[in-house]
DNA sequence: TGTACATCAGTGAACGCGCGTTCACTGATGTAC
DNA sequence: TGTACATCAGTGAACGCGCGTTCACTGATGTAC
């Protein structure tokens, strides 16, 4: 046993050593937030929104840490935010596209390689069905959005009843979107992931010339 | 400015006390084990792989943490191995399960409302695509064995060409998670979520009768 | 079969690290006169 | 239009906390004789 004295000079706070070219326009301080949102909506993508901490994500984007919470209440928030924004992304991408290039697109190689450029619904929605509602809720938007645009291309004008359209649209995106999400949990590379792809793409293709048009099976929800 | 003295008594590290009823039959360590894995297997898909902690999963299975590397080498060894464990616990449950019944219960508001005890791939299947490659070996392994116990009940005996029944099955597997990972996406019993399980699974169950059986368009992957 | 000793599953305190968050400070921008 | 001052986006050190991991220790189990 051994008696160790510590002396410390404890000082109020340190003082701090200035630097230069602060303050920015309040258009750059608006224009710095939407790439801080974009930066992230890209990292959560590719990393999950716990693989990816605000420090790391203030950096990518340019910034330090601290003035995260200038723009943000809290890294829930830009989670939100950021999903959001991913997902409003993927309905704009898909404005004029028809069912058949959407699968093209949406089912391929580069889809599923490229995490961080894709589609938010794909490479988040496992992550989203363990966060709170305030997420799940720009999920159902954003879904919601993407489903209108596909179903504003693939309405036959003056089909009184666009609930076969509706329908459609909700079994190809999930389709899709399960191919996408099956193919990237095999390892990258391997024959299972890509067969994966390639049989989804073309069964999923090849439902929308056959077309189950009779509605008889597909009702909608209790509701 | 103040000046602060600390004293303090260093000793060579402190004596613990000892507690009853150590060291536990081979057999017993074996059974536990198992259990740890089965516990994690669970909590990992209620939360995801970062959403459990070490010690958290360790109580969970009524340990304290410490014993946690008499098991694992690792968290993330752990975190193969319940794979692997979740995964072929799903083939099994499905062993003699034909492909309509399959989609009855997979794409069910009791299987989206029970991840911690479903299905491991809609669970975490968007974890593991950012995961390092032994825990996709394991998907990988896991929905091929899941792809055999469907292929048993749907092929039909004499069927020199076995090549559509697996084309349907990978086809129907994705389709169905694809359903289940965007119903829950969506906020907890909002009309999407259940319109979107609604939706799949007749549709899928329609695919199903309707069967496309030309496998024309259906090509394999190039390979 | 009985006895002496090594093994090792389990315990609980500790370690180092990185996380989300806070805060004193800066100084150009934005505003009031 | 010019001047004085408040605002606030951005900085970087610090805080507390929980994470994965390590370690000295325990004592019944398992084993060698």
């Amino acid at each position: 046993m051994s008696i160790d004295i510590y002396v410390c000079w404890t000082v109020e706070r340190r003082p701090r050593k200035g630097r230069l070219d602060m303050r920015v326009t309040k258009a750059q301080a608006e224009q710095n937030r939407a790439h801080i949102v974009a930066t992230a909506a890209r990292l959560f993508r590719e990393r999950g929104y716990d693989g990816v901490g605000v420090a790391e994500l203030m950096a990518a984007a340019g910034f330090t840490h601290g003035g995260f919470y200038k723009h943000f209440r809290s890294k829930a928030d830009l989670m939100a935010e950021a999903s959001a924004s991913g997902l409003s992304q993927t309905a704009a991408r898909t404005e004029g596209v028809d069912a058949a290039e959407f699968v093209e697109r949406y089912v391929s190689r580069e889809h599923r390689d490229g995490r961080g450029d894709g589609c938010t619904i794909a490479a988040l929605s496992g992550d989203a069905a363990r966060q709170p509602a305030d997420i799940k809720t720009e999920f159902a938007a954003g879904i919601e959005n993407l489903l209108t645009a596909l179903q504003a291309q693939s309405d036959t004008p003056g089909d009184a009843d666009q609930r076969a359209t509706r329908t459609m649209v909700i079994d190809m995106l999930a389709h899709s979107v399960g191919a996408v999400m099956l193919s990237r949990a095999c390892p990258d590379g391997s024959p299972l992931a890509d067969e994966i792809l390639d049989v989804c793409r073309a069964e999923i293709l090849a439902s929308l010339t056959h077309g189950n048009v009779d509605g008889s099976e597909a009702g909608g929800p209790e509701a």
